[in-house]
DNA sequence: TCGACTTTGTGCGTCCGTTCACAAGGGCTT
DNA sequence: AAGCCCTTGTGAACGGACGCACAAAGTCGA
């Protein structure tokens, strides 16, 4: 890390706090919409509700990229459009490559969300010879023994990580080593990297599990009001103090 | 260590913090693997390696569940896969009902990560009628006008939507009056329900533009010698420079 | 031209999450 | 049994994010 100095407010503030950056996207989606529409200009207030956040805090992101409203009258819908992709890296072709083409990678290649938004989908590997040659979404699908060549022919610097969790560290070794600095991880396990590659982790079942988590506390606090309507209550098969008794596995 | 009144972490610990409910997915999964190579004891340094997160975090979130660790030596790896799986409500079984089966839809049905952790996928639903019948990893596609059904007959209290944006708030509705309280939201628009209600958005799109964002960053800084690449032909329905009129700021 | 109205941009208090650093506590060796 | 050494659990400092509330700044109508 040679810049070692923090921030150089360079015109408008360039440490966009990643808060901010986490919502832009979401801005950006909503004022298409608002475009889309024919609106022509937007308050805040009307984006905030569109976006789900709150109006002020709205506004302080879209402070942090520069003075693009117009006070009494909102903002441009074209305009902040334009300079949220801008700020967002949307105006480039970012090439992308998915590593993994299972039933999940097979969804991301198919998924229009990807492609309609700067993103074009460079190449499809997969370690399984059966898939080799494949077509999805009119893609082939390539062997992993060609992942450096593609990354480097195409000029790869985000790929998707869409293995099984036994093989997406080694595969990210790779890509990483081949120049990728930008990997979307949708393998359960978290990926190690040195610094200056950025890993964002998509993890599906967590995420059920968190709801779940908050899901029983719902069901918890409404079987306590009534007092006994226990049509689920506790396994039976559980063990009382699982420290005591040894692992029985295949818990799940 | 004689009790296990611990059930009830004191009036304080009830509240366990949102970051930590996060992340005790992933240290249930760390534990897991532990456990199937048959560790049984392991370090908050060990665990927190795994998990990819600070010891100090580690042992802060697991201090919310409450003091299941054993000073001088470490956490006993089949207690906390217990205690962490009873927090998350892992040792309930929850049926789970996708709407949309698309292709993100179809992948999440095929997904293992689901049905291996307390979940279990009670129906498929979709507004094709030509997709009512598919199977799709054995299970029937249903008909959407039997939504309120199944819900009800399944008690089912955790949905993921995974269908169109245009149609995703209807169908929440729809869930929400059906009697679900949790939903993973796929679709690319902010869901509205009313309180006591959780969402969980995955935003796949907004993933990959929050890493463009991160790698345009990059790239301008490893180009900062460059001449102006600013002079990007933009597409013909855009301003090239949207707010030249209304911005008169000289007063004079 | 002027005043009233609307909406942006932001200063500030508050809260949540992270991290450091260390005392408390338990096992292990002698 | 006693002391050493290890790891947990947590107090406290720090920083970032959020939201209120308001001044600044622009528009619109008279």
């Amino acid at each position: 890390m040679s810049t070692s100095r923090v921030d150089r407010p360079l015109g408008r503030g360039r440490g966009i706090p990643e808060a901010t950056v986490a919502r832009l996207p979401l801005y950006h989606r909503s004022l298409m919409g608002f475009a889309d529409r024919g609106v022509a200009t937007v308050s805040s207030e009307e984006l905030a509700a569109a976006a789900g956040v709150n109006s002020a805090k709205l506004r302080k992101d879209l402070s942090h990229l520069g003075s693009y409203g117009t006070r009494g009258v909102g903002y441009d819908v074209d305009y902040l459009v334009y300079q949220v992709a801008r700020e967002l890296g949307l105006t480039q072709d970012w090439p992308v490559v998915i590593v993994g083409v299972g039933n999940l990678g097979h969804a991301l290649a198919n998924y229009g969300g990807f492609t309609s938004r700067g993103f074009r989908i460079a190449a499809l590997v997969d370690s399984d010879p059966a898939r080799t040659g494949e077509l999805v979404n009119g893609l082939a699908v390539q062997s992993l023994g060609r992942l450096e060549e593609i990354i480097d022919e195409a000029d790869v610097s985000i790929a998707v990580v869409a293995t099984p969790a036994s093989a997406a560290q080694e595969v990210c070794d790779r890509l990483v080593a081949a120049g990728v600095t930008s990997i979307l991880n949708f393998a359960p396990v978290p990926l190690q990297v040195p610094s200056g590659v950025d890993v964002r982790k998509v993890d599906l079942a967590s995420e059920l599990q968190i709801l779940a988590f908050h899901e029983l506390r719902k069901q918890m606090s409404s079987l306590a009001a009534l007092p006994q309507l226990a049509a689920h209550p506790a396994r039976p098969g559980h063990p009382a103090h699982p420290a005591l008794a040894p692992r029985s596995e295949a818990t799940g």
